[in-house]
DNA sequence: ACCTGAACACCGTTCAAGT
DNA sequence: ACCTGAACACCGTTCAAGT
């Protein structure tokens, strides 16, 4: 009678990622997304790949919706200006949705390829911004990695040790060091 | 008979840190530890809070070695030399113990005072560092929290990531900018 | 094709019971 | 005091069975 299935793979990641949205990224297992979806456990295994897949489906989605906030925060803008906001759109992010940002950089054993191109997207998303300031393709990258590297690694230190808002200074004071860093390596 | 219990604190935690280094973090269990040891599962509660605690145990545990390592690293030299003998030792850490790198900054909801003093452990190790080269305290500590912040991001993408050895390059490029960076700014 | 439900081998945690 | 073992409520995963 139905003309589709009750489940679909946008479907689970949809609860996969409001369920770590709400509850934090260890409430993800295969159980709490099919009482979500009001469905038994095993009915999962057809849309991915057990619990495994699941946390790849989340931090596939979680990094391309930070890619989509770092971008969107620089369109309009380059150079510095456009790094700062990157910048602070990449630690919004991570404040306002802890569980997607900890679903980032934790991929199980066996990552797919969806999320080796969500990383490659992000990835790109800086290089971009260096590209535009006339860098060459691989200072380009080199900048573009240190600075993925030095944003997330502040805002896992923040994440882990729990507080926010207390450290702006801090948070100034590296991206104001790594830009004029990146600037000064010829 | 027996003249000391069976069990201890320091053997449940060697016990976990021996786990994690062998099967990696996400092998560690209450169950798993119990088994190393040839005890109930059970029997740990005496020694640890549950799982959460064994994950304080085991945090703390790889940020104190984690942070003898850089230190030893710094000895006998300063400024430049110093950052970047850390960097390189901070990075082997990870590449030569991944479990325990992974262990770190990833703090059960709620973490006990035992890891917050060994954060500030290694963030005094950097402190120092800074502090030598004649920099106030309060700057000492602004570059101390980038400089960690940029070496766990940098090896947490190369974690995440997999490999290792062909991003000496990368790193190199970011400690660089790091260290001109902090030189920089007043 | 898609989902259910039983089955299995595991978990973490609590607690009464033994020694 | 310290550990065992039973008990409980969960997991993830597989697979036969239904529709």
């Amino acid at each position: 009678m139905a003309p589709h299935p009750k489940l679909s793979r946008t479907g689970v990641i949809d609860q996969a990622v409001a369920l770590v949205e709400l509850s934090g990224y260890d409430a993800l297992s295969v159980s709490a997304v099919a009482k979500g979806l009001e469905v038994a456990p095993s009915a999962l295994y057809t849309y991915c790949d057990g619990l495994d897949g699941l946390r790849n489906l989340v931090a596939t989605a979680a990094t391309n919706n930070l890619t989509a906030v770092v971008r969107n925060a620089a369109t309009g803008t380059y150079g510095i200006v456009a790094l700062n906001a990157m910048g602070d759109a990449y630690r919004r992010f991570a404040h306002e949705h802890p569980g997607q940002f900890a679903s980032t950089l934790r991929p199980p054993p066996v990552a797919d390829d969806d999320l080796g191109t969500a990383n490659v997207g992000l990835h790109d998303t800086f290089v971009l911004v260096f590209a535009a300031m006339g860098w060459s393709p691989d200072r380009s990258h080199l900048a573009a990695r240190s600075t993925r590297s030095a944003l997330h690694g502040f805002l896992a230190l923040e994440h882990a040790t729990g507080t926010t808002a207390e450290h702006d200074n801090e948070f100034k004071h590296l991206v104001d060091a790594l830009i004029a860093g990146l600037h000064g390596d010829a």
